[in-house]
DNA sequence: AATATAATCGAACAAAGTGTTCGGTATTGA
DNA sequence: TCAATACCGAACACTTTGTTCGATTATATT
């Protein structure tokens, strides 16, 4: 690869990263990015066909490269897959502002936003239902995330399933105490 | 409130409701809202600041509606719960196609989006090592998102704790068989 | 029915962003 | 050295945004 390629290539990551820590990702434009990397427009379009292609481009680098040798068979025994979620999170350290940036994006999430406001109240009021060893605010926020994906879930698969079975499946999955 | 007003913000929810059939969030203008509301450009800002705006709006008229009357104190148990949980899955069948179209926006979601396959091809290695009462497909969407909120949930706090930890918390909140 | 009030219209506006093109310049790898 | 190619940068037409303002129109009230 030409010099000039990787270095534009990274020039851009470097000012997106750094834009993303002060800025939401809907809201940062191309402008910024080449204003901030000091690189033409032209040269940006030359790279990515457009900023979600940046976005992809950047998440595909930090993935493969956390994801690397993770992927073979091991024994499938619970300690062994704690250790593996323990080595990605490790990992995850090493790209901290990128992906800070990138989580506090809006727009699905706004929708989710909203919908866990009134889940987490829901929640609050069965907390003591649940296993209790875990810090609350984790176990808040697990309840919350992992039933709001349930119902991404859901209508994703255009609410096929009832609704009394997908709550049944939710408990399923949960441990209480 | 007059009518006129009623009329109007009815006619906005309407098509941009109607407009997220077809066309992510983020791809909507306000453009194509006021001609498919047949409605003056002057009148949309006169009642929603900007386009997110119109979607908060329109998330609270959904969801205060669901979750009206579930937010009293009841006894805290599980079955209890579920009845709950299966009760608000079944009211949201109403905004079937707006919470369809909101849910299927990206960004921050794009970012998950990519590390989701990653997760996704690490869980299906350990899923024998789950609850099977449930469909594998929902098993493991339940494991891939609630880890994935979890890893959102520890960016959010900036990291603290340590990743073993981490991983612990999320295996101990897990239902193993 | 008459009237004051308030909502809507529509056209125009500056500002900002998008994605493309093209001729010229500079760097690279062979 | 020299051909290939990546970059520059300016210009382009186009879309979107958010605001303004005077002219209409519908509304609630008396």
């Amino acid at each position: 690869m030409d010099r000039r390629q990787k270095k534009t290539r990274d020039a851009i990551f470097k000012a997106f990263s750094a834009l993303l820590e002060n800025k939401r990702y809907e809201h940062i434009t191309v402008q910024d990015i080449i204003d901030k990397a000091d690189v033409g427009r032209s040269t940006f379009y030359a790279h990515f066909e457009t900023k979600d292609t940046l976005l992809k481009s950047m998440c595909s680098d930090i993935f493969d490269h956390i994801f690397e040798g993770e992927m073979c068979e091991y024994p499938t025994q619970t300690p062994q897959l704690e250790a593996r979620l323990a080595h990605i999170l490790w990992h995850l350290n090493d790209h901290k502002s990128d992906i800070s940036g990138i989580l506090s994006s809006e727009s699905a999430d706004l929708f989710m936003g909203y919908l866990k406001e009134y889940l987490a109240k829901l929640f609050k009021m069965h907390l003591s239902d649940f296993h209790t060893q875990t810090p609350p605010d984790f176990l808040l926020n697990h309840l919350v995330g992992s039933f709001g994906e349930t119902i991404k879930w859901w209508v994703k698969n255009r609410m096929n399933t009832s609704s009394e079975d997908v709550a049944k499946y939710f408990i399923a999955v949960t441990k209480t105490h």
